[in-house]
DNA sequence: GAAAGTAAAAAAT
DNA sequence: ATTTTTTACTTTC
């Protein structure tokens, strides 16, 4: 089913299965979907007031194998930081680029929190733009230039 | 396979 | 400090 969630930039929709994330995340301005309760929105919507949320969810996609690999790695970046895509592709003996890629690829929004993700000297880029981005990483307290 | 694309980095100006 | 070139990867055809 399809969960939306109302925020200040407009409604983050998520698919679930039960607990479980499915698919995709995405942001809209078009609210079209009910709202239901249930343990992530809880943890969405505290995450949104400002509070250190763990999400703690499981996801159900369908991505290529680097991406996940990629993902799963900035799943681990903590609350409150940031990684930069250099460091990233050192980690995973890559090339920042192909980091980039693969965040750009990145079906759920906020909750693999892709916006930690920022480059060397400036913030990077954002599929929803970096305005939302900016304002994401403010919540936590990280201020961009 | 080959080509295109990329939310980067380094080098040159 | 800004623009320009180079880079190294994945994806997609």
């Amino acid at each position: 089913m399809v969960n939306s969630f109302t925020i200040k930039w407009g409604d983050l929709f998520f698919n679930v299965e039960g607990e479980r994330v499915v698919k995709r995340a995405f942001f809209s301005k078009v609210p079209k979907f009910d709202f239901k309760e249930n343990e992530l929105s809880e943890r969405l919507k505290r995450y949104f007031r400002g509070e250190e949320v763990d999400f703690e969810c499981e996801f159900d996609l369908d991505l290529p194998s680097f991406t996940t690999k990629v993902l799963e790695r900035v799943l681990e970046i903590p609350y409150g930081k940031v990684s930069t895509y250099g460091e990233l592709a050192k980690e995973l003996k890559t090339s920042p680029r192909a980091i980039g890629r693969a965040l750009g690829r990145n079906p759920i929004a906020v909750l693999i929190p892709c916006h930690r993700v920022v480059s060397k000297n400036c913030i990077g880029g954002y599929s929803w733009g970096v305005e939302i981005k900016r304002a994401l990483l403010r919540l936590e307290g990280i201020d961009i230039s």
